[in-house]
DNA sequence: CGACTGATTGATACGTCTCAAGGATAGTGG
DNA sequence: CCACTATCCTTGAGACGTATCAATCAGTCG
């Protein structure tokens, strides 16, 4: 699983790592920033700057948290390994978002890099002394919190009650929405078939019949195979099984 | 699925909720009430005491967030609710638990009563003023977010990879663990075979099969339908599947 | 006692996994 | 620039685990 790469070397810096079409990346990119206020820019003087390689190790979970991260480029998966090997993906993370934060001792998952990566990287304790002295700081903190908390909600719903089709329609709206992609407009899969496999709790195999399926019923098209096109938003919508 | 119970009633107040030998629940209060420091009294004292009946609906996602709780007795299911009636529980809350805390806006999810179960209800207004004017407050509510955020994550991984008999082991061990339970005394499962499976992701039959195999097997004991006895603790935690 | 609700067990169906083979793609070195 | 190779993706056939449907059992309440 963890076929670690080359230690962290040289990669372009402004590299884009969702490769060729990026448009919507940088839009993306865009709308993350709305993050980085006052209290975030403060917190970004601390930090630094690192690189990992495709499937290169974060931290591991158990480890020490001395830091927290923020996306600058690329991906990030948070993982939590059986020791049998099955892994269960939580989240992916992107352009914008932090993690590692409000860890109290040590990390409660693993964090890898899907593809090259561009973190910010921040020493817990600054953290922890700028949230007390920063009035709104620990407050933005708090609302991330609450948001991942909100996303995992809908992932568990989707793990525990949803068909393979449901979750796979679900995915990839879920990709498309952040994304900012529109019907029609072609978005990037940064991850492999397998890590949606592990992050809806399914197999390769089932992953690539269902996106084969979406196909053949012209609601997707899947121009290469890390590339998506929705051309019936509708129709996905209502595959998910969500219906209000 | 939300069969309605008589409103609000008359029930002694101070009854157990998880019936006759509970004395492991006086120990499980005793334990969480470590929550209820100055802070978190400073609250209580804008509280007001609520009772709800067997399956009753404390409030639906989608509702204004106007109040926050915490259980005094009985217990709470938080659940989704998808419009064909699959139903998908993300928790159950015992005493001393919150929940409905940093909702902003609307609740995101269902909160009913399992049995009877007695509230403190605090408005959601007043937690926000008190929580810049107490100094821990806030953090305090933190920590209760993050420490919700690694149970879901233990949650992920049991819904995406394990197989029913490792769910239904890790479920009769986190609930004799939070009962405070040894090896070969009895705890309470408050909830019912619907809820176990609706938490667990399977059907009720598959965590009837599996309960009745573990039983078959002497691992656990099912004294009435509602007791379990783990006979061999170390067999049980062997068959989660976790085996760090 | 009789009716209701929840729990249990059985027989069968179905969805997803497993195992296996083949095809596409990207990176590597001649 | 072109094999060569490794990796990822895709598709198929069959096995297996869990869901579904149906019947029975057990406890509870009127």
């Amino acid at each position: 699983m963890l076929v670690a790469a080359n230690p962290v070397n040289e990669i372009a810096l402004n590299q884009n790592p969702f490769g060729r079409s990026a448009p919507c990346m940088a839009a993306g990119g865009v709308s993350k920033s709305s993050y980085v206020d006052e209290d975030l820019r403060a917190l970004q003087q601390v930090g630094i700057k690192v690189r990992f390689a495709r499937n290169e190790t974060i931290f591991n979970d158990g480890d020490e948290a001395t830091h927290c991260y923020q996306v600058i480029s690329g991906a990030v998966r948070l993982c939590k390994h059986m020791s049998d090997g099955r892994r269960q993906i939580a989240d992916f993370l992107l352009a914008g978002d932090m993690f590692g934060v409000m860890q109290f001792g040590n990390y409660k998952f693993t964090a890898e890099a899907v593809g090259p990566v561009v973190l910010m990287c921040y020493p817990q304790r600054q953290v922890a002394r700028l949230s007390t002295s920063l009035p709104n700081l620990r407050g933005r903190l708090l609302v991330l919190l609450s948001q991942r908390l909100l996303g995992m909600q809908d992932h568990l719903v989707m793990l525990g009650r949803q068909t393979a089709k449901e979750r796979i329609a679900s995915f990839l709206l879920q990709v498309a929405n952040r994304s900012d992609a529109e019907e029609g407009l072609a978005f990037e899969l940064p991850m492999s078939r397998q890590d949606i496999a592990d992050y809806l709790g399914l197999t390769i195999e089932t992953v690539c019949r269902m996106l084969s399926e979406l196909k053949r019923q012209r609601i997707i098209a899947i121009p290469s195979s890390n590339q998506v096109v929705v051309d019936d938003m509708e129709c996905l919508q209502a595959l998910t099984g969500a219906g209000e």
